[in-house]
DNA sequence: GCGTTTTTAATGTCAGACATTTAAAAACGT
DNA sequence: ACGTTTTTAAATGTCTGACATTAAAAACGC
């Protein structure tokens, strides 16, 4: 592993680079203690202070972890789905919030994606899945709950589908997509019938996952990508009235 | 925004989140400059080198660049769908290397993720699209490709299958999918018969688009994936064979 | 008024020190 | 000899202060 000097980047992330390819590569393996902050340092010719600003560059990936005391150090990270979860959705929730991605973009992603996990849930989901989603359809039911709330059930219940499926992989891929919209969801304001409308949706998806007809649960989000993309459309038309309404 | 510096988490850790969390909620919006690293050393009451730590870890996230100079100093980035790709791609693979996800897990979450797009791609793909396809069949046809050229070029299919869609949401979400899975795919040796398969099946699927036949597509999809769980299960009894007789 | 030079404010880097944590080694008492 | 306590050592975490480098703005000269 090597760096240079003469680069006009910086030497953090020069090593940052150096020591995240050799993992990628598999040369430093699971659990696999690094040299010291010291010992990178000569090994670097840099100073130690640079050494340690390439490692929490790593450890903000969740590459590395750190340990203090004498045994202690930096050791290569086991990376787990739930933290992978987490900054895939602070990415794309920042992807979707800063690039201009249309409501109407972000939301057919969401659900053509949502209807590649249909099948596998239908056929895999357990009592446990089905009983979430039903636990969710109620609690959206209830009178008094706040759109912030709503939206929150909406995604636990959307989760709850995708992880019927049974696929680590899908579930991890989908968190992005379906969290990462709830901001751009809660813009919305939804009535007391758009909400009655919603709760009869998912109750036709549940039932559908219910029966195991996985040609019903995509019909059932078809229909839900529709009802979700026509509220969109009145929230913005209704901003905008508002807006010129304010600008006479 | 406040630390604890009784906390046990580390302080740049501290800073980092109270910084990411003033991006997420759009207190600090896209370009806006950050204070001076004194100056935030100075608000939070730590030294430099601490708070260039957490600055440091939002930069490993794109969620911040850094310029020098007098007009210098750390901005909110607007984070790109090619930065977030590469990072995407870099987690989704060490999930697959690290996970012990299976290959099958991983090839179905990434088959039925890619079906998502069939419909769109098939209604929306440009000519361009379509000869990035044609080319890349006529690349993998060619004898005396290495496997890892194969594969890439495998890779290389599918994504313009995916922007065919012409959503750059799903693209992302994808990216991470598809090309996490190339070490995966790298362990396999393709026969000459194992690639005029492949290679007639990728022409099948490229027809279809072609026709704009949606459900042509998914089937050439699903044919495809069976193929390759086909070709991984042969691979792995080859392995494990080899494993046996190395073993007397 | 334009090109050049100087200033300045910021990040990038270094050196050395001290604080804190942790586990292992050593010392100790029974 | 064994278990407990104390000490020690090695590592990360943090601080101070300094200098190097960069790039834009200000000052200057023509």
């Amino acid at each position: 592993m090597k760096i240079d000097p003469q680069s006009p980047a910086d030497l953090s992330a020069q090593i940052a680079s150096a020591i995240r390819d050799a993992i990628i590569a598999g040369e430093l393996i699971v659990d696999q203690r690094l040299p010291s902050e010291a010992e990178m340092a000569e090994h670097f010719d840099v100073s130690r202070p640079t050494v340690r600003e390439a490692l929490k560059r790593l450890a903000a990936q969740s590459l590395i972890r750190t340990q203090r005391g004498a045994t202690g150090g930096a050791f290569v990270n086991r990376i787990r789905f739930e933290e992978a979860y987490s900054q895939q959705i602070t990415t794309s929730t920042l992807l979707l919030s800063m690039n201009t991605v249309s409501f109407e973009t972000a939301c057919e992603a969401r659900y053509a994606l949502e209807r590649a996990c249909a099948a596998l849930s239908a056929k895999r989901r357990t009592a446990d899945h089905l009983a979430t989603m039903r636990a969710e359809i109620h609690r959206q039911s209830q009178p008094g709950l706040t759109d912030e709330a709503f939206c929150a059930s909406d995604v636990a219940f959307h989760r709850a589908l995708v992880d019927g499926a049974g696929n680590p992989v899908m579930s991890y891929q989908l968190a992005g997509a379906v969290e990462a919209m709830q901001p751009l969801m809660n813009m919305i304001t939804f009535t007391a019938r758009d909400r009655a409308r919603i709760v009869q949706m998912h109750g036709d998806i549940a039932d559908a996952v219910e029966r195991r007809d996985a040609a019903g649960v995509e019909a059932g989000l078809t229909a839900l990508e529709h009802e979700t993309q026509q509220l969109a459309l009145n929230a913005i038309a209704a901003r905008d009235a508002a807006k010129e309404q304010a600008a006479r």
